[in-house]
DNA sequence: AGCCGCCTGGTTCCATCGTA
DNA sequence: TACGATGGAACCAGGCGGCT
């Protein structure tokens, strides 16, 4: 597969020609001076050196679970966010991840289970500033739309990334958790300010309007992984267990039983294929979903491909794909 | 072409089950 | 009876496959 990728995209290292969307083929070319910068989508093969570390992170509301890929082996370990509070929260959050994983240190890679931006902000600077022109979509989704439909037989169902006024209406909500408060005042305090002057007094109270909030925790993940000197990548497990299931069936995480099972079996192989020894497997999905962020980052290293598409704005997505 | 249903993400709420 | 653990549905937006 990832012969073939590569073969489709020829120049891999520079910046590539995607056709299907006008707005990304555009976006290829440097000469094309009517694109905005925050608009174009740069695609690159990544490499890593063998003795870096590989995190995979998962993030919650309340927890991050982290696969740690270390000198041949992989452990999982789970961090507590409460108590992250004014006025360093991001910088305690970077602190926290140190202790669990001293690994993420200069020269080490994370990936992360979250966008790190509302659509419409531009995260290369914090407190985040709005981006311009705001686009309809992520300039990554339709990258990677473009790459899945190239590869065929993968199916990719991905939510959509909300814009800044869905997180401030979310900070504003009735029994806000007061550690995402304060990462949301210190990503976007701004958009916090401006907003409060012409957004009213709507919240959102319900679980369903709400789940979407713990990217609030990811783009501060980002920014904490900045401040060890980490790589960073956003990258997606559903992604990544379908690239590299086989020809087993993935189960819906609905199915939980049927889920965890099916993906513990992947887990298992994507290992063996990597050259690394599971200190134990995942016990959930969360967990599953951590490791297979790192493994599949480490088989593609070994035998794959791994591509990052990114953008000044919208940071980097990681993509590892099976040879 | 247009419609329907399925799928992704995490949280919340409620029902059910097993155990002390 | 009173717990905790577990399961499932609902919440939302948008892409996509399959059907008429």
């Amino acid at each position: 597969m990832a012969s073939a990728f590569a073969r489709k995209r020829r120049r891999m290292g520079r910046e590539h020609h995607l056709p299907r969307d006008a707005r990304i083929r555009k976006a290829g070319d440097r000469r094309q001076a009517r694109v905005p910068a925050s608009l174009r989508l740069r695609c690159r093969k990544v490499g890593l050196g063998r003795a870096a570390a590989i995190v995979g992170i998962d993030v919650g509301e309340d927890f991050l679970d982290l696969a740690i890929i270390a000198r041949g082996s992989l452990r999982l370990s789970r961090i507590a966010l409460a108590g992250l509070g004014a006025p360093r929260a991001i910088a305690s959050l970077a602190a926290r991840l140190a202790e669990a994983a001293p690994e993420l240190s200069r020269g080490a890679i994370a990936l992360v289970d979250s966008p790190r931006a509302p659509l419409d902000a531009d995260s290369s600077s914090i407190p985040m500033k709005p981006r311009r022109p705001a686009p309809s979509g992520r300039v990554i989704d339709g990258g990677l739309r473009h790459l899945f439909a190239r590869l065929g037989r993968h199916r990719l169902s991905m939510y959509p990334t909300p814009g800044v006024e869905y997180f401030v209406r979310c900070l504003r909500a009735r029994g806000l958790k007061a550690h995402l408060e304060a990462l949301g005042r210190e990503l976007l305090g701004r958009f916090h300010q401006i907003s409060s002057a012409t957004m009213g007094h709507s919240t959102i109270n319900s679980g369903g309007a709400l789940f979407t909030r713990f990217m609030i925790v990811g783009f501060a993940v980002h920014v904490a992984l900045g401040m060890l000197g980490v790589r960073a990548f956003e990258s997606f497990p559903d992604m990544e267990f379908r690239l590299w299931s086989g020809d087993v069936r993935l189960a819906p995480k609905t199915r939980r039983r049927e889920a965890l099972a099916v993906r513990r079996r992947i887990c298992s192989r994507l290992a063996r294929i990597a050259g690394i020894f599971p200190a134990r497997a995942p016990l959930t999905l969360d967990e599953a979903d951590a490791a297979v962020l790192a493994l599949t980052a480490a088989a593609a290293a070994k035998s794959g491909l791994l591509v990052a598409l990114g953008n000044p704005a919208e940071g980097r997505f990681l993509v590892a794909l099976p040879r």
